[in-house]
DNA sequence: ATGATATATTGATAACTGTCAATAGGAGAG
DNA sequence: CTCTCCTATTGACAGTTATCAATATATCAT
């Protein structure tokens, strides 16, 4: 039972889609960042991420994790898939070679979420 | 072995704190981030934010989160406090009740964190 | 003190996650 | 084709997490 002080107030809307925050995220909504952020909630993967947006060429190849993340090779390609799964990187093999570079917009995209 | 292309090349930057992109992140910072960003992949979580910044009054009970979420006290419960020690939300107790309130500045800050 | 109500904590359980060793798949070199 | 190297997948395991029922704590009213 609610005992407290009525139903809430909600402030009017009229955005799209821009910032989820300012109106009541539905069920489908909220499970959908929830899954971006949930690639965002590891520090390996922050790191991943980190390396990914200093290199100059925009692009890694998987090898050049391996060391400056400390982790096994199987580990940083799990990282690797968990962030390609949310959109946040994306793969191009060429040779034997698979190079990972940032997808801004998609970050663009969690940004705008949470900004109020 | 590094097989690959030499050296990854990193941008310059001369930013203090801002947009930890902008920099490869060191293993502490990762994590402090890593904690802020599991405190957002939860859509129940989301919810809570959601609704608190929809809250006219700024201010919301905890009763009043119950029947939206559509989850058990005791798990409003958990998720607030999941909240509140990433930083994100503020409990205020008057009398019977607690007012959770949004931290904006502490989203403000992960979201600097993602800001290419 | 007693009772009622709001919130937090505990305990249990199922589901998920990060990690590595081992292995499989893919691509160039010889 | 075979060998080697790079990357991805599988399997196993430990640790974490979301959830609810039961219980404890806190506050107010009587």
């Amino acid at each position: 039972m609610r005992m407290s002080a009525s139903p809430v107030a909600v402030r009017a809307t009229d955005q799209c889609c821009a910032s989820i925050l300012a109106a009541p995220l539905d069920v489908a909504d909220a499970a959908e960042l929830a899954h971006g952020f949930s690639a965002l909630a590891d520090p390996v993967r922050l790191r991943v991420l980190s390396i990914l947006a200093a290199a100059l060429e925009g692009e890694v190849c998987v090898c050049d994790f391996v060391e400056p993340l400390g982790k096994s090779q199987p580990t940083v390609s799990h990282h690797l898939k968990v962030l390609s799964d949310a959109g946040l990187v994306e793969g191009d093999r060429r040779g034997k070679w698979v190079w990972y570079s940032l997808k801004r917009d998609r970050l663009a995209e969690l940004r705008a979420a949470i900004d109020t």
